[in-house]
DNA sequence: TTAGTCTTTTTTGTATGCAATCTTCGTTGT
DNA sequence: ACAACGAAGATTGCATACAAAAAAGACTAA
């Protein structure tokens, strides 16, 4: 719940910091595209900064998987390969059911509270679906912080950097498209089951309905049809 | 098993790399201590380099954990708390069997056989823990390349990433100092029966093994004295 | 045409100087 | 005595200049 960044009391932040932030947007856009070579007279002069604080940023964004760089040549984009989004996936499905079983046994009243708004709202927008244009990206915002404050949650602040980390980089490529209304209802469901779980005290059931959810998120981006017949 | 180091063909390494890997490895000696910030023009002249670098390398060591960065006041080695201990030992536990597992069902041959060699190396020490001296420190070092092996075999590199940084801020607390000999003959047996698992093709086998080997492991560090009486 | 080599240009790597900020410590007023 | 204030010193943040390396292009020779 209460989780303030690091330098709120500091509204001003350095260069480096609002160019690493920038950078980091315009890769999440597509700004920056796969494999393009980050020049750091180019962004630097885009930004009205010298080098240093540019080459600081990217060093950052290198260390979080964001760019790579090799020496003496520069730093790029990471491409995005089907490796990638495989290893992302095999990572997920261990990390964030260990979370939300984590975040069973000590979250905090307001924490759980929060989480069912968060469910509620998404329930509503899910009905809106097939007449509200904006629905879908109201419940990927509302899905990405539920997700978030689950993590949040479980009191485990490098599992909580890991998840931020890992799941951003994918985050590009997600999102509500593919899900008619039965897939995204099943969703909604098991986001309240996550809670009823909690709830009932059970971190093995909530651990094993955050797997359920985020495999039959998987099935509907890499279709495997094996239609039971006969 | 054929583990390059990105810039093996590349003798000479930028002034960066350099300060990074000395300061990386005098925080693991023990020569820079917890809570003790480090001085940009102190290091600097220490190494014989200006401060760019080594504010680059400094920034590099903070996204990787070891040292925290307060803006205007400068970076620090990060204390080593019981929480920290109890998060990474909450990643290792999903993420070492995670490894074991996917390794399972892909690892090469002439990997599996280099496994062997390092799993009689340490049973050879083993046996010889009474009476030679450096036994324990070979064990140790073998039983990280062992880990170090199973884990770059699941084929997931940012699996392999995320253990080697989680694992590396551990180390510095971890040897074999609390086992006895039974102890590490246990230990001994559960690298040989990751291998039997293997062998026969059972991942779920190898991967409660690693789990049984991690937990085992932690109870010497975590004394829970519950002997069953009566 | 093409492979190879030298030159030019571009880009990254490092050093240094100065500005901004924080810390320390002495001073003053109550 | 002690809190508030302020100046001096120390330290980080940023800009700029130059060096080193790599890439691109031009020229030559086969």
């Amino acid at each position: 719940m209460d989780a303030i960044p690091a330098n709120a009391s500091k509204v001003v932040q350095t260069a480096t910091a609002r160019v690493h932030d920038v950078v980091k947007q315009r890769i999440l856009n597509g700004h920056y595209q796969a494999d393009e070579y980050l020049r750091e007279t180019s962004v630097a002069n885009e930004l009205n900064v010298s080098r240093t604080p540019v080459r600081e940023a990217l060093r950052e964004l290198v260390s979080e998987g964001w760019l790579e760089a090799i020496p003496h040549r520069g730093s790029r984009v990471v491409a995005w390969t089907a490796k990638d989004a495989r290893e992302v996936f095999e990572l997920r499905l261990v990390l964030e059911p260990l979370a939300v079983r984590l975040a069973s046994t000590q979250i905090s009243k307001p924490c759980f509270t929060y989480l069912e708004t968060l469910a509620t709202q998404m329930e509503s927008l899910t009905e809106e679906v097939n007449t509200n244009a904006e629905s879908r990206n109201g419940i990927a915002s509302l899905n990405h912080e539920f997700h978030r404050t689950l993590i949040l949650a479980s009191n485990n602040q490098r599992l909580a950097n890991l998840l931020e980390n890992v799941v951003r980089t994918s985050v590009i490529h997600r999102n509500f498209g593919n899900y008619d209304l039965a897939n995204l209802r099943r969703s909604m469901r098991h986001h309240r089951e996550i809670l009823e779980a909690i709830a009932a005290g059970s971190p093995e059931w909530a651990e094993n309905v955050m797997r359920a959810h985020l495999l039959a998120a998987q099935a509907l981006h890499v279709p495997h049809t094996n239609t039971p017949s006969g």
